[in-house]
RNA sequence: GGCGGGAUAGCUCAGCUGGUUAGAGCGCAUGAUUCAUAAUCAUGAGGUCCGGGGUUCAAGUCCCCGUCCCGCUACCA
């Protein structure tokens, strides 16, 4: 096992597009924080970073729409963001963010060393250049048909309905969402880093150097590895960022992934002048906490960048969660299907921890979890208030009850006190094994033992009914208990940091520091502990309800919108002639097959009246091949034929599409002579 | 289609390199208890470990075939 002096945590950088929700959580901050505390509080020598990750096009894009400048929209989100993380006791030793000084300055240096070690390759392209606007355009800018669900609000990049990745070529009637011009191509260069070149180097360092990863991390990688990775743009043509800090090249910028990681390194810098020490000593520990839709970036992109640069270590463990669903539904903020957490911290104030245990308990970290406002109440009620909140209430009662408030001295310990207070060492070490092999949602069960631990040797020594025949007996019990308690503070403080400090205050204690876990004699006798106050609050019915109805009410939103996005708008007229050009006619299906090894292709041959020909046709999903043979079909006769998996196809067969994407066959009302026109 | 991840009690999940009657929390049932926010504690019910083959003395765990869910990727003239 590897020996470290110290640690260097990242977490992902949030998008400053948008307010952060319950899944980012889940995901990252959660883990991290809980991970950075439990080295905080052993008094390792660490460093957690994170920012606002401010450049990129969808902020441009938000810019515009809402009529501001892409800085006003960053400075807003930087902030809600920023503050949020700290309402919920997330804390960061720095949250920086990409639109500072130091991280222009790192982001370009980092660069202009790769480009002048030559790690860069140059090309030019034709990209979409919008002539009104007088710019070109990044994928994001571009809208226009999807290619494969028809959708007609695809972007250049994505198809947010049917969630195909496309490049801005493959839209069809493409349109800037600038100008609402049509763009013409022009060429650009760019530059790129070639990531083939560093592929030998990342299979070993990956595959075999490190097969401990999550398999989630490790699959993604080896997946990647295994396709052959591909040279990446490292610029782009756009006005907001980093410019790329070569002659010549104007109005480009450095792209927003290249620039992002570099983030962590320049928060670093603006937290320490010894920042290098984190950066550059084989002695770091290096973790990333990210989401499965970064794995990509982290482990291969970032590292390769990081070893083309030279001096920098590359991260020890990249513990990737899944994502976190909301009632049943994917999380998206441009639909708005969210718990947000500056929303939350509003709703349930005072009521962080709760957050933070739910979401530790369930975090998705082997698959994609559920969350589920009923499931957030029973864990609050039935976890949290009923083992946690209640043991620690049931001690700090009965001591001041019976001792006003002063620790008793023990006395002799029985056969089953020993064992109780046994238990704790172990689950400390069960505790420390989960934390630094990132199974967080173990590890709280770990602390929560404790508590069960509290509330069993409770009913078991019945100090309520020894008090009236033993009293020197209950000293004993309780002094036993509000050790338990004291230790609870330490164990718990990772995960529920709140829930610890209140504990602390009540047992009129500083922090003790994790080594002190599993102690028996954290309170020394005649201590005085404070007055008890309820740790948890039963989270009642209407409280649920009420986000409930929250929640319905987007999800109405949502459909009431839908209608509008579905009905396309009219295209552009065209000419009488320019219709007559296509040449349309009945035909009948007398032959189709599955096209091998596709899954929307069918292979068919259709008789149109003038000849027989083959046609490939995309409606695999909604016909069976059996089925078509005998139907008659409409077919535009004179496109351009097109050679599609090894056939050549002569024809487009014409379908109706519905909203969903539901592909229907148009075919005329009454049978007719194959050949017929359609006009 | 290719690749990756997942499928274990009603629910959420553990089960590491194969080894006694498959575990935990919640929920449920019964009992005990009353210091405690009707909280707690004990006991119990509940599982063809997705299906089918195979390897092995022994498989939830390894191999092969298949089904379903999530993600990446290719095809939609």
């Amino acid at each position: 096992m590897k020996q470290f002096k110290r640690h260097l945590v990242t977490s992902a950088l949030p998008y400053a597009n948008g307010p952060v929700h319950i899944g980012h959580l889940a995901g990252v901050y959660i883990p991290s924080d809980i991970y950075v505390r439990y080295l905080r509080l052993k008094g390792e020598d660490v460093v957690s970073v994170c920012g606002s990750d401010e450049h990129g096009v969808p902020i441009t894009i938000k810019a515009r729409a809402e009529g501001v400048t892409p800085q006003d929209v960053v400075d807003k989100y930087h902030n809600m963001i920023k503050n949020a993380f700290e309402g919920l006791g997330i804390k960061f030793d720095i949250y920086s963010r990409t639109t500072s000084p130091t991280h222009y300055k790192t982001a370009s240096d980092f660069f202009r060393t790769l480009y002048d070690k030559g790690e860069f390759t140059e090309a030019t392209s034709m990209q979409y250049y919008d002539t009104e606007a007088g710019a070109f355009l990044a994928d994001r800018y571009i809208m226009g048909t999807c290619p494969h669900c028809n959708n007609d609000r695809a972007y250049g990049d994505q198809c947010e309905k049917c969630g195909s990745t496309l490049a801005a070529t493959d839209l069809i009637n493409p349109r800037s969402t600038i100008s609402g011009s049509v763009p013409v191509m022009r060429e650009t260069k760019h530059w790129y880093l070639p990531l083939d070149k560093h592929e030998a180097f990342l299979k070993q360092w990956i595959l075999e150097g490190h097969k401990e990863w999550k398999a989630n991390v490790y699959g993604q990688c080896k997946s990647w590895l295994d396709l052959g990775l591909q040279p990446r743009a490292v610029s782009r043509d756009l006005d907001w960022g980093i410019p790329v800090p070569v002659e010549g090249a104007e109005g480009k910028v450095l792209y927003v992934w290249f620039d992002a990681p570099i983030g962590y390194i320049s928060a670093t810098k603006d937290l320490t002048p010894d920042w290098e020490k984190y950066w550059k000593s084989e002695q770091t520990k290096m973790v990333h906490f990210i989401g499965k839709d970064n794995i990509v970036f982290h482990c291969i992109v970032f590292p390769a960048m990081l070893r083309a640069h030279g001096g920098y270590i590359l991260p020890e463990n990249v513990p990737a969660n899944e994502f976190l669903n909301l009632e049943g539904d994917k999380i998206s903020t441009s639909r708005n299907w969210a718990v947000w957490l500056h929303e939350y911290l509003e709703d349930f104030p005072g009521k962080q921890d709760v957050l933070r245990y739910v979401l530790c308990a369930n975090a998705p970290e082997t698959k994609d979890n559920d969350f589920t406002w009923k499931d957030f109440q029973a864990r609050c009620n039935n976890e949290l208030v009923a083992v946690l909140g209640n043991f620690v209430n049931r001690a700090m009662v009965l001591t001041h009850k019976y001792y006003e408030g002063a620790v008793p001295a023990a006395g002799e310990l029985t056969d089953y006190d020993r064992d109780t207070l046994s238990e704790m060492p172990a689950l400390k070490k069960s505790l420390e094994e989960n934390l630094e092999h990132y199974r967080f949602r173990e590890a709280l069960k770990d602390a929560m033992g404790l508590a069960r631990l509290g509330n069993k040797y409770l009913a078991d020594t019945e100090p309520w009914k020894v008090v009236k025949t033993d009293p020197e007996r209950v000293k004993t019990i309780l002094a036993v208990s509000l050790q338990i308690t004291a230790n609870l503070a330490i164990a718990i403080e990772p995960f529920m940091p709140f829930t610890a400090a209140k504990i602390l205050k009540m047992l009129a204690c500083e922090p003790f520091g994790w080594e002190r876990l599993g102690e028996v004699d954290l309170l020394p006798a005649g201590h005085v502990i404070a007055q008890p106050e309820l740790l948890f609050e039963k989270i009642e019915d209407a409280d649920i309800e009420a986000q409930l109805n929250k929640l319905a009410d987007k999800k109405a939103a949502n459909a009431a919108a839908a209608p509008a996005a579905a009905a396309e708008p009219q295209k552009p007229s065209i000419s009488f002639d320019d219709f007559s050009r296509m040449d349309i006619r009945t035909a009948t299906v007398v032959a189709a097959e599955r096209v091998p090894k596709t899954k929307k292709l069918l292979h068919l041959t259709v008789d149109t009246g003038i000849d027989r020909r083959e046609i490939v046709s995309g409606i695999a999903e909604f016909y069976e091949p059996e089925q078509m043979v005998g139907k008659q079909v409409v077919v535009l006769v004179n496109l351009e034929p097109r050679e599609l998996k090894g056939i050549t196809s002569q024809g487009m067969i014409l379908m109706a599409e519905d909203a969903s994407g539901k592909l229907s066959l148009v075919a005329p009302a009454d049978k007719v002579s194959n050949g017929s026109q359609i006009k």
